[in-house]
Parts: structure tokens; C-alpha cells; sequence
DNA sequence: CTTCTATGCGCAAACGTTTGCCCTGTTTCT
DNA sequence: AGAAACAGGGCAAACGTTTGCGCATAGAAG
């Protein structure tokens, strides 16, 4: 009534040993074809499934079919659509995927970082915190197969894939320029994230080739969460003599820029433009249409997980590093 | 160097038997306070770490610290903001969370319905993907605890957390209609699904109410996603006789009917009015603010959770069932 | 008619735990 | 003093797999 069936059950049931069955189920060794089939047909009557546990504690090595991946916040749709990408590919693979979601929280991570390792995952798909993240390196030494997305490790040696952070932000804010505007505000994010630095160094560039002098009252940073964009934008549109354009460094941020924008009675692009890093759900047909620079996340989850696959299969491989490119999509907000 | 120490290991260093050790880690039976000491010595020495691996395949009962939740649709809002209220509780009892993404789509359900079970997780939180799902029942019978949220299942045995759709839906489509709007067009969603029933019923009920009778041809039905949202409210609006409100039944389509209404040109809320179920990113600050009814996401996952973790401690305790009540929040739109 | 090689399958060990049972001392009770 | 109770800890079975080895049977080769 309650027992779910074991090989055992199968065996007695098709009367032949359990290692017959274990064989047919593994398409290993030699098993004639008749027996085949009367294995599989009482796997059907039974609804048979093998035991993920314990066929992870007799083979140690030898792929458990399980993918991790921890990701700082699932509310970010940057992460959704990551994990969407990842899932896709691992599916696909027929791998099961073990998503933990971390809050920027670094004790968080470490605590699903240690129960994905007991849960023996065969690979694990992770942005680190920061760029020296102990619990990470702690994982890869133990033999654990790791990729980095979107945030990368100084550690060079390991797999990852991101996104050309700095070119995204370099256009846009080259974009912003061409349209005409000298005081830029930005709002940037943590500078212990990779993503954050290059961002920034975008918004920079775009100065320096434009010969136009940084002003450092226009640079704030905030932490990639959506009231923390909304502090700041408040700031900065509150000030004496206030930027007349902003960039705004990661999607959440960008809907505060916006809530604040609002608050104060502003009109977009007239009174003041913006651009965002990451598209937005409603981006296309908000009023005005957000020019933001769309991130492919999609992608930089499903090469992610292509990557670890690979390494799983052939742990040796030297590690590959890739770089995907963000698009500057114009519309009408700046 | 890469070998991981097991109980055996431990056991030898210490000169016990491993039995012994098991009984100093989950502090049960009687052991001497000298042996104690040393074990723990050892195993801090060796670094030793239980394989859940191994204890979850012995203890079949017994709690293996793991929660399940099954989510249609990861880069659905709702289901983010749910998840994350799973999550939080899971984290403060010590759970860790083992989310999968389905994406509506059956088979994946099962596939991921049975990774739980051979993963042997304590217990599991999912939106049936529809009213007599075969592959939850499965489950159930299995002797899983689970718990529904969201979507409800027609066996009433279950614990389960919802919103109350029917009280939302009636409110939103009261307010249209005190907005004066006689020809109300709704998509809704698959009928096979409580949400989508539910909400139809309450637009019904607030027409009977007010003593409209209603029009079959304004009614349509999509399956929760973007793109039919958009479909179906281009169709509805390029009737000969269109609607002058919509009522939109999940964020996700609301997003799709916006862009349509965008695409045809028409102006929010003097040519179409339109409320949607679901609070989105930028609902507030969007042109017009839209009017929506609030789902209380993350609570629902939060109860959910603390429900689910009651019934593993407690398998017999009789179910109970909640439901939220969700919130109209009247913006300009409508 | 032997000997050989495949083929098909069973036997049993192993993976790292937990746990019921049993054994040995020591203390306490009568 | 003898019995009983208990504390401390060892032994070995079990959980559901995978897999090396070995044993039949059969046809092929000699």
C-alpha cells in the first residue's frame, strides 16, 4: 500500500536477480531480450523508480544527475531567467537541479554550499559573494566541479561565464552623452562585486573619451536591491544642482530610480533621462518605453550549465572563460 | 588528500566502535563522557562530516532536513516572492530548500515529483498542475507529506494554503463595474487550474450581482503565460464591438495585454480600462499606476512552510486549510 | 568429440550510516 | 550475599544500489 518498490521487488516479481535488473535499467552488460522486456514491463506495473540515494552512496564518482546552483536572489529577474537557462539545458540532460537562493547573505551560502556537497551534486553553478569567497574555493579543492556566473572568482582557474559588464555600461553611458546630457548620476552597484566595478568603469570611460571631468557628487552606490535605488535616486534628484540623466546600474535598482522618480513629479526623458542595466518586465511599454541595456541571462545560464556538463564529463579539461555581450536597447527614456 | 573520512575512520583513530560514534553524533544512547570527548576530538582532527548521503538512505523516516517546492513558473513574480517566503522559514528551522521549476508542463512535474521522492526530501510544497493530479497523489500515497499552495487539489485531504481568487476576482470586477463599464472582457486562465476557475467565477458572480448577463465572446482563456495575454487581448480588442475594461487574471498576461494595448495605441483608462490579478515590478509607477489585486505571495509561501513542517513532525495531525485573503489595490487604471 | 569463446545471468561484497540486541562490569537493593 | 538494575559500548543487520567475478549453457572451431 505504502512501500514504494526496490529493485528487489522487481526482481522477485520478474524472477531473476537483482543485478539483472539493475543491469537492465543501466543498459550495462549483456542481458538477453526477452528477459529485457519482461524486466521493463514489471517496472511499469510497479511504477518502479530507482532509488537516487542509494545509487549516489554505491557510486561515489559516476554522475548522480544532480546540478546546483545558488543564486544571491531569486526575486531578481536577472536570476530567474538565469536559473531558466540553466534549468532548460540541465533538463534537457536529464539532470535534476537543486536551486537555493542565498540573499546576499554570506553565511546563507556557505550553509547551502556545504548541504549541496553532502548532497553530493555532481557540479555547481554559483555567482560568488565576492571575489575571494573562501566557501567557494573550499568547495572546488574538495574536487567539486564549480562555474561562475555573473560574478567571477580572482582565483583564475575555474570555469565561468559573464557578462561584458564594462562595454554594457560604456554604451549606455556613451549613449546617454550623444543625446546631449554633461551631469550624469549613477547608481552603482557594491564595489566588492565584479559586476559592480565594471559598471562603473563603463560610466568612467564613456567620461574620459567624452573629456568630460567626473563629478563625484553624481557617483553613489547602492546594493543592487530595489530601496536602496530609491534612496538614491531621491538623493541625487534632490540636489542643488541635479544630474540631468542617470544611469542605474542592475534592474531592481532601476524600478526604486523609478518609484522615486514618480514621487518627485518628474517627467522622463524631459526633465530627467535614465537608462537601467537589466530589462524589466514592463520596460517596452512604460510610458516612456526604458532604454535599458538588456543582459543576456538566458544565455549566460544555459552556457553555464553547457560548461559544467563538459567539466563533469572530463574534469581535466583546462578552464574556459566566456564573455557574452550585453545590447544597448534604445527606446524612449533617454 | 581527497578521500573524505567516514565513521570507520573516525572510529579507528578513536579506538571505538563506529556505532559508537554514530551514537556520540545524534547523542543517542549512553556514552561515557571520557569516550565522548575523545570521538569529538577525532573527529574535529579529521575533519569529519556525516554523509547525508549514506543517513538518509538508513533512516528512511527521520527527518533529513530537506523541503521540496515544485514551482510552475520561476520567473512568474508570484512564485519568486512565494518561494522566497518558503525559503525564509526553511532557513530558520535548518531546512534547506530543494526548489524546481516546472514551467506548466506535466511531465517535468513528474520527473521532478519523483527526484524529490528518490532524493527522500521531508516533505513537499507544490501547486498541483491541475485539480486531480495523478503524479501528487502518487505521492500522498507514498506516505510524503505535502502540502498545495496556490492551486488546490480536488482530494480534500490535504493541508493547503490559497488565496482566496474568488473574493479578488469579484472585488476587481466590482470596481470595474462601479467605474461604469458594462462590457468587460476577462482572460482567464485554464479551467482545470482552482486560480483560474475561481477568478471566472467571481467575474461571473460580480456580473450577476449587478445584474449584467454575460457576453461568451468577452470571455477568453490563456494559460498564465506573456505571450497569450497578448494574443487574447489583441483579439478582444479588435472586436467590431469591443470591451471598454479588462480584467486580466495573472501578472504574467497582464504584462502581454499591456503590450498589446500599447501596439493598437490606445489610451489606459479613457479608451480601455484594465485590472490585473498580481501586483507587478512597476505597476505603481507605471503610466497610468495599474490597478491590481495584491496576492499575498510570500505569506502564502510562509504559511505554507510552517504548515508543511508541522505535518512532518506530526504525520497524523488533521489538515487544515488556509486561505488569504488577497488585496484590491486601486490605482488609475480603472 | 573435445575445447574454446560468447552470451546470459546469479552471487555477494561494498558504499556510510543507524539501531536492535547482547555482553560485561559496576552499583544498588533486599 | 545474591539478585537486579543500569551504564557503557561492541556486533552485525539493514537501507537500495552497483559491479567484479564466476558459473552455466550453447554454438563454433579444432
Amino acid at each position: 500500500m505504502k512501500n514504494i518498490p526496490s529493485l528487489i521487488d522487481v526482481a522477485r516479481r520478474a524472477k531473476v536477480n537483482i543485478s539483472t535488473v539493475s543491469r537492465v535499467i543501466n543498459q550495462t552488460g549483456k542481458i538477453g531480450a526477452e528477459t529485457q522486456a519482461r524486466v521493463r514491463k514489471v517496472m511499469r506495473e510497479l511504477g518502479y523508480k530507482p532509488n537516487r540515494v542509494a545509487r549516489r552512496l554505491r557510486t561515489q564518482e559516476g554522475s548522480t544527475h544532480l546540478l546546483g546552483l545558488i543564486i544571491p536572489n531569486i526575486q531578481n529577474l536577472f536570476f530567474a531567467d538565469l536559473a531558466r537557462g540553466v534549468e532548460d539545458v540541465a533538463y534537457k540532460h536529464n539532470f535534476a537541479l537543486l536551486l537555493c537562493n542565498y540573499d546576499e547573505d554570506e553565511l546563507k551560502e556557505r550553509f547551502y554550499l556545504d548541504v549541496m556537497q553532502s548532497e553530493s551534486v555532481d557540479g555547481i553553478i554559483i555567482p560568488p559573494i565576492h571575489e575571494t569567497d573562501p566557501a567557494v574555493l573550499q568547495v572546488v579543492r574538495n574536487g567539486t566541479p564549480v562555474v561562475c556566473v555573473d560574478r567571477s572568482l580572482s582565483n583564475g582557474t575555474l570555469d565561468k561565464v559573464e557578462v561584458d559588464n564594462h562595454i554594457g555600461a560604456l554604451k549606455a553611458v556613451e549613449h546617454i552623452i550623444a543625446r546631449g546630457h554633461r551631469r550624469i548620476g549613477v547608481i552603482g552597484g557594491p564595489l566588492d562585486s565584479s559586476t559592480g566595478r565594471e559598471r562603473l568603469r563603463g560610466y568612467k570611460d564613456a567620461h574620459a573619451q567624452a573629456g568630460i571631468t567626473l563629478k563625484s557628487e553624481l557617483i553613489r552606490f547602492g546594493d543592487f536591491k530595489q530601496t536602496s535605488g530609491q534612496a538614491l535616486a531621491h538623493e541625487l534628484l534632490s540636489m542643488s544642482d541635479p544630474p540631468t540623466a542617470l544611469f542605474v546600474c542592475n534592474g531592481l535598482m532601476m524600478a526604486g530610480a523609478l518609484e522615486a522618480i514618480a514621487a518627485l513629479g518628474l517627467k522622463i526623458p524631459r526633465q530627467i533621462a535614465i537608462v537601467g542595466f537589466d530589462e524589466l518586465t514592463l520596460a517596452d511599454v512604460f510610458n516612456p518605453p526604458l532604454t535599458v541595456v538588456r543582459q543576456p541571462a538566458y544565455e549566460v545560464g544555459k552556457c553555464a550549465a553547457e560548461l559544467l556538463l563538459k567539466r563533469i564529463e572530463d574534469p581535466k579539461r583546462p578552464a574556459s572563460s566566456l564573455k557574452l555581450l550585453p545590447e544597448l536597447i534604445v527606446r524612449k527614456s533617454c
